[in-house]
DNA sequence: GCGTCCATGCAGCAACGCTACATCGTCACG
DNA sequence: CGTGACGATGTAGCGTTGCTGCATGGACGC
């Protein structure tokens, strides 16, 4: 029984698929098929099902990769317990961001980092759907993701370590000469058939809009879907539209105002995710640590 | 980091040496030394240390080697959670005694464990010295072993389970035509300068024998070393000495009576021990139970 | 029905881990 | 104080393992 094997079983779990495993485990399809194939052998007792064309675990292979990240965890463990023993932490730290979360705090996480000797990081930006950050824990350590404000935690159950680290308020961004501008707030009622530009359907901020409109009594009429907060910030300028925007995500464009949402709950969290067996890296500590540091000062 | 390196170096550290390790891991002393040397050069830290023309595990080494208890227990425990989904419970289970105990035990061991099909026992008699029981649950599943009564119990830490079986007196063995013989008990005072029939030095009844001669006054005379119960029955029977003989281990020799000691508290206790990664297996812990039946059903 | 996508089997090749043997240092014994 | 035995550790060679690349077969969608 092999660690590599199990890790490779809760890839395939994970990504959902032979393929999709390989891709994160930066392997060829065929060698994933057959370390699934040795390690069924081994056991004796089938852990994954075609299901279409793809595949998907059988309640064995899910039972055995739930064991799995304890297998890893421990041997995380058993690395970190060295390392104790090294004068100074050392590692690689892969961390990735949405992007106005990538604005907001990497610079700052970079440098502090910096600091640390031994410890480098490598940062990347993943735009991706609010679904589809805990994949990203397999192929990154750290993943900074965010969700809607009242929605429940992330799936993954206790295969994650959900680390908090900002509640952001959503603002109602307006052309400077937009009605709602000179307001010092706004309510759901206000927003009946205004043209909104939200971001594309799937992603964090979505479903807040449609809290939104659930409250003002009628569906938001969307006129454009864009993911870039900076971009929208310019349709906003110009007048294509109102949007909702992160507070901090604000570029503070001159012809735009952000006129605080009331009646409804509305912001995200920002959250940091990091699977339980790579928490255990005493690097991965370290950065955590920052992480929460640079969002606790942003947070005053 | 290889769990099966993992292994290695805690079968160095448990077993006190390359040659050794190599010796239970069923490996050359080259191939235990060139994956430690392996280990050691992944984790940057060293993990070993010469003492003499031996060898000895660093501070980190300890770590380490605890560390990997744990990975070892996550794996075993992995493998049950499969084992859960296969119809039947399956595997070899290899069982040590030491020679009363295997007598005592194992014979009903073997007709309860016979009925469970898929599980199979070896069995193995093998006599240690008492410091010497805990090295053996690298190489065996279950080991059955004794120690004094009134001694704490095994040493390993929590890297062992114990799973307590029996308490068995020691009562003083006479041949018919001694003195003591018709008596009901005897006391300390009376062995003052008897002719003793031990067992060899750092065996599990030798301490206690050295409590009673110290309870009596004087050191006991010892005037024969033999092991084998069988043959101490054999020796006292032909008048050549008493001796301190486990209850359950007479053999029933008509010309020999035993004769329960009072004034000391004399016995010994009968232990299985178990590694913690090897507790989890399925197939052992129904061994342990039968075995824990077994105890029971001779202790009433 | 055809193209696409996905999992899987097979051949070939590289890398890893083992054994056997040689070497070096340490301890015990004469 | 030399000599022999023992224990750890390098080196060479070989077998096994695990990977890639390619081909095959089944399932979905147009």
């Amino acid at each position: 029984m092999d660690a590599r094997a199990l890790e490779t079983l809760r890839a395939v779990g994970s990504q959902g698929g032979v393929t999709a495993a390989a891709r994160v485990l930066h392997l060829t399809p065929s060698a994933v098929s057959q370390q699934v194939a040795l390690l069924q052998r081994e056991v004796g007792v089938p852990l994954t099902e075609r299901v279409g064309r793809g595949l998907r675990l059988t309640p064995a292979g899910e039972a055995l990769a739930e064991a799995a990240l304890d297998v890893a965890v421990a041997l995380e463990r058993a690395r970190a317990a060295c390392d104790r023993f090294l004068t100074r932490p050392q590692g690689l730290v892969r961390v990735s961001a949405f992007q106005s979360a990538a604005l907001l705090l990497l610079p700052a996480l970079l440098t502090r980092v910096a600091a640390i000797d031994g410890l480098t990081l490598e940062c990347s930006d993943e735009d991706v759907a609010q679904d589809d950050f805990v994949a990203l824990t397999d192929r990154m350590d750290v993943v900074i993701a965010h969700r809607p404000d009242e929605e429940a935690g992330w799936p993954g159950g206790d295969a994650l370590r959900v680390v908090p680290l900002l509640r952001e308020p959503l603002d109602v961004a307006v052309p400077l000469d937009h009605p709602l501008a000179q307001r010092t707030q706004v309510g759901p009622a206000d927003l009946r058939d205004v043209p909104w530009i939200a971001v594309r359907e799937g992603f964090p901020v979505a479903r807040v809009l449609a809290g939104v409109g659930a409250r003002s009594g009628a569906a938001p009429r969307i006129v454009h879907r864009v993911n870039d907060f900076h971009v929208v910030e310019a349709l906003v300028e110009a007048g294509h539209g109102v949007s909702l925007l992160p507070r901090y995500a604000f570029g503070g464009g001159a012809r735009v105002r952000l006129v605080p949402l009331t009646g409804v709950r509305a912001g995200r969290r920002i959250d940091a995710l990091v699977r339980r067996d790579r928490a255990e890296r005493l690097v991965v500590r370290r950065v955590l640590d920052e992480l929460r540091a640079v969002a606790a000062a942003l947070d005053e």
